[in-house]
DNA sequence: GATGAATGAGGGTTCATTCAT
DNA sequence: GATGAATGAACCCTCATTCAT
């Protein structure tokens, strides 16, 4: 471990490393010596940045969450018309296939496994939903944003889990079928 | 800790209250001693019946995905035609507020946790998916089958993670679009 | 923590928060964060008024049995003749019931512990037994002095430790029978 | 560290280790690594023999009293008279100069830290301390054994923290006016 | 003079696993 | 076959102290 008496935007880097460190080996395999170790960092800055583990996984699934819908908001920024705004959703399933896209998809299964009984990270996924639905809702009309949004959720889960690879012909018809086009 | 000299159906009941302690407390959560606490069995058992925690885990979600897939076939079993099958679907995902389909959807987000990392259990997912699609081929053309699937899975992420409830009538229409009926 | 550019009694104050968080978490509660918390002082601060936190703790219990001390002497000031003066031991032995008074035997047992190991607290407690002596010596012979004063301390003891509570009239009856009166 | 798989007395070991170690170092100075070293024992069997620290200062104490306790049984048994019992308490004071002796006033007075903030110590203390005096009412009348009580304990610390040393005619005369003889 | 950021040594504790019985 | 005693590695976290500013 090399001495760092003067480094800013350690704080980021250790929220970063947290992120990469989850996508590898999961929540259940961080440690703070194992981040602390990856981002260069003595153990005791750990506790000195972050109030503890749990205050780390909060600020880091924050900025994950926060990423991704940045992400979501700029595949749909240019669409003009609701036909345009499939289109976008369509590709946006098919880019799921990408290696960033499914590190993205790991984590955010432990995101959602961390929301399932602590409320301070279904906050994180509240607020993630939330603004998502409001990107859509700007295309679509109320009803076919949510249909639209869970689609998009469920066909993510199975395009990562899934062994039997899903046919971008049946996303792109599920799509128009939910939209009446 | 009761003497229990003749105790079969031991291993059944450890691996029973491994699934009540996932969803009490999550996999992160567990430990050789409180699963044996629980189970009322000496701490040495547990390594005699279970080569492993991995081992005991696979063992648990396996069960609960039959479980599952079991109930789910049960529930679309008496369809006769392809509207009966839809109004089924909608059923079960209306059913997904029960606290006991919490409790699965909870425990269904841990497997997929594992799954998303480790090929053991992601062939439980697998495994999982194709049954479930198996009983919807059995009512809908492929491509119907594929994203009435997707759906199903989004909405139930929805419901359990979302604090914006999903009206049941989005949920029919989507299934209706869907089937195009 | 508020700003604080000119802190005169800086000092003052923290020897006096260390007392205060002596007699409610004990020396072994204490740390150099806690005492700066609640002194209101950066923690920086600590390290550079006081060596280390031995040296504060010497301050802290050096200032702690002057007061004592001198409080002691207040009680026997007014008596004129050695009856006066056994009066005013049964009421101070009396008065240790008061909460304050609580208060100052848990920090003397604290100071005690350290002085059974430590010739630099003993100092302390060694100075501020002469003093009470002294004291005692105004009013009554060499042998009672040592007699008195051992009972008073025992008194102090039981009172504070022991769950059956110590009758005024044995207190009265212990001084007299002391002082052959 | 040597290898000790068959242990026998391991528990007692730790006991009596631990009252040597508050001896020397004080609780403060304790430390499940420090214990464990000194009793040859490796560092999980600490907390695998007792549920934590707090525990086995419990478990210590609680012995070291009884001991004592029943040292001064002891001492006290052979009197037949008044006068035998009297004589005996002024040997025990004199006995209290003994290096082993002072040992046990140091252990005493870390106990009476602990028992004046904590109820479970002061349990403890107070079972000793009911136990002493019923030793000293078998011999004097109810009066005089809470009295005698609290001069044993008030020249017991002088003894062992003032400079000044305790004469033994000032300690028998002191007894001796008590006891009316 | 005064401070807050930073460190690393050490704390208590948990736990899967091993092994003699 | 079955168990409970035992282990040691690893865990998170606290803290007095240092040091650049």
């Amino acid at each position: 471990m090399s001495a760092r008496r003067h480094d800013p935007g350690r704080r980021d880097r250790i929220i970063d490393v947290t992120l990469e460190l989850i996508a590898e080996v999961g929540v259940a395999g961080l440690s703070h010596r194992r981040i602390a170790a990856r981002a260069d960092v003595p153990l005791g800055s750990m506790t000195y940045h972050f109030a503890g583990m749990d205050d780390l996984l909060q600020e880091a699934f924050s900025r994950f969450a926060e990423r991704i819908a940045a992400s979501f908001a700029d595949h749909l920024a240019g669409a003009q018309t609701p036909d345009d705004a499939a289109v976008s959703v369509v590709h946006l399933i098919a880019d799921l296939s990408d290696s960033a896209a499914i590190r993205d998809t790991v984590i955010t299964y432990e995101l959602y496994t961390l929301a399932a009984r602590d409320p301070r990270f279904r906050e994180i996924t509240t607020r993630w939903m939330a603004r998502s639905r409001e990107e859509l809702a700007r295309h679509f009309d109320p009803e076919a944003t949510r249909q639209i949004d869970a689609l998009i959720e469920g066909l993510t889960i199975h395009r990562a889990l899934d062994i039997a690879p899903v046919d971008l012909g049946i996303v792109e018809s599920a799509v128009r079928r939910i939209l009446g086009a």
